[in-house]
DNA sequence: GTTAGTGCAAACCTTTTGCAGCTCT
DNA sequence: AGAGCTGCAAAAGGTTTGCACTAAC
């Protein structure tokens, strides 16, 4: 699939391919990234600072109603908005990183072992199917190690910094009391 | 798992279960549905009228946050609301006809496969897996033929009455032009 | 010349935050 | 007493809508 199929289905709905949707269309295709309705904005800004964010959530309507993008929320990891992925690959699940936010994609058979199962088992006809997964990134994981054994470290170091000042109170009260 | 495990797990955490909590929880277990935050709104309010909206949303908010509760979009169909499902069934997908709005769940080891198969590519440690397919169930899919067909009926109507309003036209030019 | 699309402002809906008072322990 | 929790009001964040103007076919 191409970004060509992409304009020539939107034609064939009688939807005109301005200059606006041609800019933002660009965009997606090109930009690796998984881009938000926001992010979107403050590229096209860049080609033409007049086109309106308006336009750019009413464009992103547009092609997910015509199934041409998929809409993702990968986890809500930075929050609630939602992101956008032409459907030019083939389908894929999101890997997210719960720690550092990196998003992998797992392209594979499970997947579609899974959608097929469950339009046997429902006798279910699937236009859309959407895996999001959440966790620690091999990276992440180490790092995290790390972490909980540095708050352990201070624990301890806390435990005996009390211990000290109680013994050290009981010092003092003997003192005191000469 | 049971909603006890729940309530423990919260204790153990040093999380007050109130009154509050404990009305919330137990809707989220009763109710077989997927209630969001307003659903569960209107149901806890008529068990205690006082109940807040906001208490909804941070309790809500710390059971995610324990990963006591799945947080589910149902691909949109209703609304941007969050959905929530207690983790107290096994893990499994929603699939959500695009017609008539039913979820139906899917559990069985596609899914299983999927994850083992993301935690073994990427050495990533899933915690938390969401799957979300959007279709037609059966019922709907006769129906959308259904539509169909009587759209290309209506279509094949307005043709003729057309050539009709066009055929009766050349008959009144050709009277008026006697 | 019609139909569709754009920009702007304002509205909307869901969710979060600040704060004072309340409640468990 | 002290930490945690609640309700209320107000704000925030993301998205949609109404309308007059403009551009594509």
């Amino acid at each position: 699939m191409s970004l060509e199929t992409i304009q020539g289905s939107l034609k064939k709905r009688g939807v005109r391919v301005t200059r606006q949707r041609q800019i933002l269309l660009d965009l997606l295709d090109q930009s690796g990234q998984h881009l938000d309705a926001e992010g979107l904005f403050q590229l096209a800004k860049e080609r033409d600072p007049k086109l309106n964010r308006v336009t750019v959530y009413r464009t992103l309507k547009l092609l997910k109603q015509g199934g041409l993008v998929d809409e993702l929320d990968l986890m809500h990891f930075t929050g609630d908005q939602h992101f956008y992925d032409t459907r030019l690959k083939q389908e894929h699940a999101h890997v997210i990183c719960l720690r550092c936010g990196k998003v992998e994609e797992f392209f594979g058979e499970p997947l579609q072992q899974l959608r097929k199962r469950i339009e046997t088992h429902f006798g279910f006809q699937v236009v859309l199917a959407r895996t999001e997964v959440g966790g620690f990134c091999s990276h992440c994981q180490v790092l995290r190690q790390q972490e909980r054994d540095a708050a352990r470290q201070r624990q301890i170091e806390a435990a005996a910094a009390a211990t000290n000042s109680r013994s050290n109170n009981v010092r003092a009260r003997a003192r005191r009391a000469g």
